[in-house]
RNA sequence: GCGAAAGUGGCGGAACUGGUAGACGCGCUGGCCUUAGGAGCCAGUGGGGCAACCCGUGAGAGUUCGAGUCUCUUCUUUCGCACCA
């Protein structure tokens, strides 16, 4: 053994190791217990960044861990190929996304390698390979057999120069990205997914799923969204029938809105329709003011976050829809803050009993009227109106129906509207069907063919997949599939004819909804998934950031169960637990010339100046000396350019200590912030460690392993803590997901045994024990030091390979244990009682004490509470 | 706007079930060693006070023998909002 420890030659056999012994290749094993430990997959953008060695990171320590207990370990990796940035790359550079794609992917593979995880690479798959996007389509065709799919119109963002539908993304304050232009929303047929089919089951569902954070599981209760209320129908008046025509699809019928609040009915002022409803389009013709308003309804972005935070605005149609109960008239207005989208692109207006439309009518004086009395409220509607507005209380103003309660208004006025055929109760989710189509070229083809004769065809099982060309550019104006006369040209399925091809490809989450059940079966060809499906998943463990707690794990869910209902597979959850893992922060520095845009440098070339306390005063730029703003903490980003390549972190340190610090920094569901010092210091302690190892060791082997008997004094409390430390390492990796603190426990063993200065063999044996405990203990967070490290303690066989070990209960038998006592709470004392001391001994141990004497006095006490083993608190 | 979370020393964090606030690490201070290094070792480090002690977990209230932890109000920050992945 060499006294340095050299980072680049111990990972480099670690890494041998296990390559040459195929540590990490998973097989089937019905006999033995598997564990299926995944991390999300990346998106291959290059580099990897820290966020990735973070989730990595996490994943490995833990399928390591699970794989020393003796469980059958599957940890696979891919990648998740297909999107936008490869085409911003093309449209940058010039050069196909296919090449990008696949250039990014040999290198960040690489860097995986380099980095050390535990990852059966002969299941790898990347989802832009023929091989596995032919299931994505074969999986479209069925479904669009069985309705699942099915087509609709939707809205997406227009770009009038480029003369191209926009992703949010590329949207920046209602403008295109690229050109400036004000996005139009424009209406187009589109692909959607029956995912409300599933609402009821995901929602119901969640609450099997115990291992998940409970965060997220609300998180995605709220997404789903389900609403109990009421259908109702509001007959349109003779001035709105005539504007409509007979034409119009429930012309004869009336306008069909819904309301968790049916109760205050009464109440309603207005009614409220989206720019994009098929009324506003008919009643904008007489119209100029009206259609100049629509009009600029059509413009901005469709991002919610934006419609729910702009102006509310609107305008009166002049159109009127009579009340269902009264048949009073009641005005149509146009509202930029209805969404086409949601519901039926209608609501109704009630000023007094709703947030939105308190505002609305405000704005517009438009009449409110009060129809719910709460409780102890003074009516007015005035600003201190304002908390009562979603209150319940008892019905007012409400003809037949006044003087009941909310409850009792709501079931009667329902009840009155069925009996009229003019409403229904009804349950509303929020959430919505899944639009999958998207008018770009770097994605999955969706199957279908396009014949003047037959309609639209699916491509035939036979001819699956649809290959994507690869050798296409993308400019930024538009799919440039579509422009492929190669591709679009083709013969129809069904008759023979010439026939066009969809250009439209899938949303990447349809990549991603069930690529971790393709992992159980890689290289089956005829089949997305086969048998071994059924004994790898669920997923044991899936890891992943806090930003995907809702679509992609709510499309997956989804996706699992449609493969369900096929007969594909027999599991409705595909993640037994889940961990969400923080994101990975850094500080700003900039420098902002007088009247110039901001500059920023890189954490990395700036010097912070502390004061004597250790307090920041400051911060300069190393080059030239001069000072640089602090902007606080933010995302890695090039914007902010605060990013750290994790390849400088393992060139100068190794991927050991690269790990260590990700692990030991903050717990993994935490934001966690790059520190440069903290990352030496983690370097720092696997050099000490490694020390410990070498010191130890030069010394020769142990004359004899030790039979441990009683002992006493340093070596019986080295025992204790060796053990002790064992035992919570074990129980922060397996039960609490947490590593910061099962490294700070060895450190702190490491610490002890540096103290631990009992000579002969007893103390040698004693320290030989607990060096082994912390390589052990360390071993699933820094595998490649802990490998030569375990050869170095005299150890024959590698230990991945060994057997995670228990605890010894003989270690951890403690005589005497340490009491706080309290007086009225404070902390006054400490006292050593046997361990397993009674309340009266306790008490008067405690009673003993002579600070203790002084706070309590002469008198009795009035109250003792006794935790054993922990604490007596004496109240006077 | 809606939904979800988080606020603890100079900094990252620990305190898991209501029971010792600040483990572990970084930074800082002093010292030692030295073929001088961004190395290693030792000691100190929440604030106040000579001390006994007192004060301290974003702010404000409450429950309790006891609150960082539970309840309510409030402020700030972060994440998501359906075409970024």
């Amino acid at each position: 053994m060499q006294e340095r420890y050299e980072p680049a030659a111990v990972e480099r056999a670690a890494q041998d190791y296990w390559n040459t012994h195929a540590s990490f290749v998973a097989r089937e094993d019905s006999g033995r217990q598997k564990f299926y430990c995944l991390s999300m997959f990346p998106y291959p953008s290059g580099r990897l960044h820290m966020g990735h060695v973070r989730n990595y990171a996490i994943g490995d320590a833990l399928a390591r861990y699970m794989r020393m207990q003796g469980l059958n370990v599957l940890q696979p990796m891919g990648w998740d190929a297909f999107g936008l940035p490869a085409e911003n790359a093309a449209i940058a550079n010039g050069v196909p996304p296919a090449r990008w794609t696949r250039e990014n992917i040999a290198y960040m593979k690489n860097q995986l390698q380099a980095l050390g995880f535990g990852l059966d690479w002969s299941r790898e798959l990347a989802t832009c390979d023929p091989d596995y996007y032919c299931w994505n389509q074969w999986l479209f065709v069925r479904m669009r057999e069985r309705g699942i799919a099915y087509k609709k119109t939707g809205v997406v963002n227009w770009d009038p120069v480029d003369k191209t539908v926009l992703a949010n993304e590329q949207v920046i304050d209602g403008h295109g990205w690229r050109t400036g232009a004000l996005i139009e929303k424009r209406e187009i047929p589109m692909y959607y997914l029956r995912i409300t089919a599933y609402a009821a089951e995901l929602l119901d569902a969640l609450q099997g799923l115990t291992e998940w954070p409970e965060r997220v599981r609300t998180m995605q209760a709220n997404w789903i969204g389900r609403s109990e209320g009421c259908d109702v129908t509001f007959p349109y008046a003779q001035d709105t029938l005539a504007v409509l025509g007979g034409a119009a699809h429930d012309a004869n019928r009336g306008m069909k809105v819904f309301t968790t609040r049916v109760d205050t009915l009464f109440g309603v002022t207005f009614m409220a329709i989206s720019a994009e409803h098929p009324l506003a389009t008919a009643a904008s013709a007489g119209n100029p003011a009206l259609a100049a308003f629509v009009e600029e309804c059509r413009r901005g972005s469709t991002m919610e976050a934006d419609v729910a935070t702009v102006e509310k605005r609107g305008q009166n149609t002049g159109l009127h829809v009579r009340h269902p109960l009264t048949g009073e008239p009641v005005e149509i207005w146009v509202a930029n803050y209805v969404l086409m989208s949601y519901g039926e692109g209608a609501v109704m207006g009630v000023p007094a009993h709703d947030d939105r439309d308190f505002e609305f009518a405000r704005r517009h004086q438009i009449p409110m009227r009060v129809v719910v009395q709460p409780a102890g409220v003074e009516v007015g509607l005035g600003d201190e109106w304002a908390p009562a507005l979603s209150a319940t209380g008892v019905s007012v103003n409400s003809g037949e129906f006044s003087g009941l309660a909310s409850a009792a208004a709501t079931a009667a006025i329902a009840a009155a509207l069925e009996q009229r055929g003019l409403g229904a109760k009804r349950v509303q989710w929020r959430l919505r069907d899944w639009g999958i189509s998207r008018q770009r070229y770097w994605g999955c083809p969706i199957p279908l063919i396009h014949c003047e004769r037959c309609g639209e065809v699916p491509v035939p099982d036979a001819d699956l997949p649809v290959r994507l060309p690869e050798d296409l550019l993308p400019d930024g104006s538009g799919n440039p599939l579509a422009k492929c006369e190669a591709f679009v040209r083709c013969t129809c399925p069904s008759c023979g004819q010439g026939a066009r091809r969809e250009t439209d490809t899938m949303d990447t989450f349809v990549d991603s909804s069930w690529y971790f059940l393709r992992f159980a079966s890689s290289d089956q060809a005829g089949a997305p998934v086969d048998a071994r499906a059924q004994y790898w998943l669920p997923v044991d463990q899936y890891i992943g950031g806090i930003e995907h707690a809702i679509l992609h794990l709510l499309y997956s869910r989804f996706w699992t169960r449609v493969m369900r209902d096929m007969g594909l597979v027999e599991l409705a959850e595909p993640f037994s637990k889940l961990l969400t893992q923080g994101m990975v922060l850094n500080q700003i520095y900039f420098r902002q010339p007088s009247g110039g845009r901001r500059v920023y440098f890189n954490p990395a070339e700036v010097l912070v100046q502390h004061d004597a306390a250790g307090k920041r005063i400051g911060a300069s730029l190393q080059s030239d000396g001069q000072s640089v703003e602090y902007a606080g903490l933010g995302t890695m980003s090039k914007s902010k350019n605060n990013g750290v390549d994790p390849q400088t972190l393992v060139e100068k340190y190794g991927a050991d200590t690269a790990r260590l610090f990700m692990l030991f920094a903050a717990p993994p569901e935490q934001t966690l912030e790059w520190s440069d010092e903290g990352a030496q210091g983690q370097y720092r302690f696997l050099r000490r460690l490694w020390k410990a190892v070498y010191d130890h060791s030069v010394a020769g082997p142990l004359s004899q392993r030790a039979h441990w008997g009683p002992l006493q004094g340093a070596a019986a409390r080295m025992r204790l803590l060796t053990h002790q430390t064992l035992k919570r390492v074990g129980d922060d990796i397996a039960r609490r997901r947490v590593f910061n603190t099962a490294i700070a426990a060895v450190m702190e063993l490491l610490n002890a045994v540096a103290r631990y200065e009992e000579p002969g063999e007893l103390g040698r044996a004693v320290r030989h024990e607990a060096l082994e405990t912390a390589v052990m203990c360390l071993s699933p967070m820094v595998p490649h030091v802990c490998h030569v490290l375990w050869f170095c303690l005299g150890h024959e066989r590698a230990l991945i390979d060994e057997a995670w070990p228990q605890p010894d209960p003989l270690a951890l038998i403690q005589e005497t244990v340490e009491l706080v006592v309290q007086v009225n709470g404070k902390l006054r004392a400490r006292v050593r009682v046997a361990a397993g001391a009674d309340e009266a001994s306790a008490r008067s141990a405690a009673l003993e004490d002579s600070t203790v004497r002084r706070f309590v006095g002469e008198t009795a006490p009035r109250r003792v509470i006794y935790v054993p083993g922990k604490l007596v608190n004496i109240v006077v």
